[in-house]
DNA sequence: TTGACGCGCAACTTTTGGTTGCACGTCAAG
DNA sequence: CTTGACGTGCAACCAAAAGTTGCGCGTCAA
């Protein structure tokens, strides 16, 4: 039923950036904020302010490395956030589910009327 | 791996209030700007803005009913964004199970060295 | 018919995603 | 060892979105 608890996670994946940043560096392994933003359509600093958002979040993590930080996905924060992406779509599914009986029910009932 | 196409509709649910929106209006079946700004931490000119952003991503419908102006799911769409939430972490789901896999791969080349 | 209710419009603030500009550390080549 | 190139961080600024208050207009019922 959407809990307020999950919005952290919730807006940190919610931001279509954020998303591809994600994609990115599951595809890659790790990246830094200058290599993300030679893949994607905004600026280093952009990226930068993300990176910061998805650290907060726990998504990913930064390990200095000379003078560039890479970061790398925290995969079970993820495998949590994916969790809960799927839960509230599984209790949407549900009342949708329901509704659908519901109207199909109240169609039978007015068949042998 | 999170499709430019999938961002409408990304974000009209992406947002936690109009989220909770969608949740009221699913358990009660239909509901009005003032009905759901009762339920809800903000005022009902916000709940207005968000539903007409629900309105033109086409996940609710207006029915305007003498004086008030009574809003419900279109049930298919929402079952359109729910395929897309899950697909993405879907797709997410997949490449940790990937990762995870090499990772024991190397584990196991380690162990028999 | 008048008051209460629901809605829409307009102006304003705050947050957030994005930008440009600049200064500071670090590494590698001369 | 010095110098230039590279990567990062910080600060000011801009635009769009979420939220607020205030007001006026239609509609329904007492």
């Amino acid at each position: 039923m959407t809990a307020a608890v999950d919005d952290d996670l919730w807006s940190a994946v919610g931001d279509p950036t954020r998303r591809r940043m994600l994609d990115l560096l599951l595809a890659d392994g790790s990246g830094t904020a200058t290599s993300l933003s030679e893949r994607l359509p905004v600026t280093r600093q952009a990226i930068a302010k993300h990176l910061v958002v998805l650290d907060r979040a726990g998504l990913v993590h930064a390990a200095p490395a000379g003078r560039e930080k890479r970061y790398r996905v925290d995969e079970a924060q993820l495998a949590r956030a994916v969790a809960q992406l799927s839960s509230v779509g599984a209790a949407w599914d549900a009342r949708l589910r329901r509704i659908k009986r519901i109207a199909e029910t109240i169609q039978r009932e007015k068949d042998h009327q």
